[in-house]
DNA sequence: ATAAATCGAGCGAACGTTCGTTCGTCTATA
DNA sequence: TATAGACGAACGAACGTTCGCTCGATTTAT
């Protein structure tokens, strides 16, 4: 049996036998495509089986040919989409010394993953509690990777310049990710000031919040990606 | 017949005629909590009207005396809850004339009203698109309300001081309403630090970081109401 | 080479359950 | 007696899921 194994993304090229119309792959992810957009737009609970499958094309039956479960559909949506936000964060980060530009990265890459998979991640915002058992278990051990990242880099700001007196950190970070994950209420990358803009806003904020210097101007100009 | 007026709590004290084991208020007021808890708890959708009736006590049936409808409940929840916020929020402004204090107030009153509600504040925040008609509206023109009191008094702090050179103030009010509304997923006032303690780290780092100055530290220490 | 068997992919139809809502009736109070 | 409050029972609709089947292509056996 298939059952999809949840690899995410290793390297698209490659990645089935058969092709012509449509591989195993390409049309779980075509699915799974759909899904995500529903999902985004009703929730979770309200997107039924039904929609998915005539917004994907396919018949409800068919559907459970590529997923068991409602349930399994949404943990392969959120185990992708945070999967792939944490291998690009750390990919990102490699090379990168400097703490205040690791955190300059973690913004820009947190927001240019934003503005390509809207709906991804506000289905990984908005529905983190819709989960249950291994399946959420497994997405929280990576959320709670994607938040060791950002706490260590933010950790190391405030060891190597004093900052403020009585920060805590746990709430510094958790006030970070508040920011980010409430874009999906609001930002719309299409109509709004550019995603590096918002980005760059939203680190030199942060950024002269917890340490009280102003921003460096070298690097609030870069652009986004090469 | 009844159908409840939506006043949010003019004055809590003599509201109905009868009395003895629970007027018409106050079982209605009752069903609400209940429901407030179960909808925080299991998300709008997934929150049955079985289960409202099995925690506030009373039959299917007999929920239908207080509430025409489901999604009555919960705009009758946001309404109450977005009013006495916006409600309490222009009150304690009266008097404040520095925007630093104004922005600090604003901060401390949301925490302090999160505290103490909330599963209304996390179906506030979560349920936000669960309405829709005019329902919809009469809650998002409550919230824009809230939004215009909270921008104002960016402009002021940002037309008083120079602050940093391109800041865009949309950006930089939902960066802190994000902080604030993503609140309830992380913390519980009764583990970890204290509600005055985050409002007022939460406060001093929007303010450093929108204005580059050191926090005022005769407002850091201050207690939270009298 | 051809027939038989196997398999993946997909579908219509239905399953049992749960949902929000309504109806008719009972009861206590005024 | 009239009325507001509360209830059990039931409604139709929608839900996630499963069942039995079809249709081609591929593999195996003869």
């Amino acid at each position: 049996m298939h059952q999809n194994e949840h690899s995410f993304d290793p390297h698209p090229t490659a990645s089935a036998i058969t092709d012509s119309r449509g591989s195993y792959d390409e049309r779980l992810n075509h699915i799974l495509t759909a899904a995500t957009a529903a999902m985004a737009r009703l929730g979770y609970a309200k997107a039924s089986m039904r929609e998915v499958a005539k917004a994907a094309g396919v018949s409800l039956a068919g559907l459970y040919h590529y997923f068991d479960s409602k349930e399994r559909m949404l943990f392969l949506i959120q185990f992708r989409a945070f999967g792939s936000l944490l291998n690009n964060l750390r990919e990102k980060l490699c090379g990168v010394d400097d703490p205040q530009d690791q955190l300059r990265v973690m913004v820009r890459e947190h927001l240019a993953y934003f503005a390509a998979n809207m709906g991804a991640l506000k289905v990984c915002s908005h529905e983190l509690d819709s989960l249950t058992g291994s399946a959420y278990d497994e997405t929280r051990d990576i959320r709670y990777e994607y938040y060791g990242v950002t706490r260590r880099i933010i950790d190391r700001l405030l060891d190597a310049r004093g900052g403020m007196a009585h920060t805590d950190r746990h709430v510094a970070t958790m006030a970070l990710f508040g920011t980010l994950n409430w874009l999906y209420r609001w930002y719309d990358p299409r109509r709004g000031p550019s995603v590096s803009t918002v980005a760059n806003q939203i680190a030199d904020q942060f950024l002269q919040g917890l340490l009280g210097v102003p921003a460096s101007e070298n690097e609030s100009t870069q652009e986004t990606v090469p």
